[in-house]
DNA sequence: GTGGTCTAGACCACA
DNA sequence: GTGGTCTAGACCACG
């Protein structure tokens, strides 16, 4: 599991690693049920603190995609208990869009570019090995 | 111009305030030329300190949104003058994109379903000049 | 006489037509003797307020540039009158240059290029008729 | 780090701060990758408001002349993402002295003095690594 | 302990 | 009256 982060980013760590976490579920790099490195050997590999490591963690359980076992460790949840496509995420999907949206039409970027970006993003994330 | 905020988010007000300008900006109720209220009357009249709201203008300003005029105060920028789709913007973009990309891959929530999305509020923000 | 102003810009408009008069006579365009529009006029010609005229007019009287007449109005010094070298002109423009300099220096912007600038700005504002 | 203010000048704080800054990375004082005070013991060092330091900070940073690191805290940027000389610098550039040719040649300092008085800035800032 | 945010109150330059 | 600057004190997120 390869983790980037930029030190210099205005986006906390934290988040960073929880975002590439999801982006390797989302790849199929981290299939469900494949186990996460501890907080401690993660947090050594990567460089950074322990407790951020750790808040990481604990958001991903909370929102769902990774379970904390006593014994296993950290895996990720199985295909069935991954979180879905509730209210509550489609209204948060719509808040943090809203302003990518208003200031796409402000700079002349249309509805059809857009979406040729997400398109892009879908592509580029999504697993390419269709067996 | 109607700012409708929320105190209690985790986003910073001086953002919100940004969003809410922009999303005036792009549906049309702000014009390009039209002239702003001043730091302290809109402070006073959302009710927030004078010093958040010149965060937001001066971050505008930076962005290119809004200019200071010496005569007519804080006005919105011509729209030749509007900022365009950079290289750094686009890169933005896709910074922003790409985790919720990803999250809605990991939770099923497909492409289609994410530019219908999208297309939702392109019509919502959209001037809607229908006469 | 042409006066440009930027009411956009973070210099003040008293500041900016301090700049174009003195470029006015650096250039020859305003010369030694030349009798300047009334604070009244001026004002109204290009729209700004009379209080700012008549500050940059005071400013330009203090520095030795203009005089003001009780009946002639106000005239560009004769030649042998004109401000000269001194010694705290010279600490003001070290004061001045400093920063540009080592901005220049960070950027890598050497010391012939510098040099070009300030030669194509002395040939750019100079008067060009040698007869 | 030797900061030296002047806190009866007309140049703000934050502007002088800016500049001393620019000024010790120009000479090497500096290095890049090296990091600056925090914004509070800077301040208290140099006895001003901690705010007024982190507005030098922020527009340092948004010149590109700073990085702020989630651990190494501020930090000078490496030599090679060092601002480079744009259009826009030299734009600004051209604005920035064109008032002082056109006073220059009014006061009868010709092109080779000022030429001289910036070869001595230059002489004057830059790292002097002799030995 | 760090930077980021917000509030509050004050002074000044500008127009 | 406007924006710009500075000070001061407080809370929070982050690491």
């Amino acid at each position: 599991m390869m983790i980037e982060l930029d030190l210099q980013s205005e986006i906390p760590i934290y988040t960073q690693l929880m975002d590439q976490i999801i982006e390797g579920i989302a790849s199929g790099r981290l299939e469900p049920g494949e186990s996460l490195p501890s907080v401690r050997s993660l947090a050594s590999d990567i460089g950074i603190n322990l407790h951020t490591v750790n808040k990481a963690y604990t958001l991903l359980k909370q929102e769902g995609f990774i379970q904390v076992h006593r014994k296993k460790g950290v895996i990720v949840v199985q295909k069935e208990e991954m979180p879905q496509v509730t209210e509550h995420y489609l209204a948060k999907l719509g808040q943090q869009l809203r302003p990518v949206v208003a200031e796409s039409l402000c700079r002349g970027l249309n509805q059809e570019q857009l979406t040729e970006i997400i398109a892009r993003l879908y592509n580029d994330i999504q697993p390419q090995d269709k067996e």
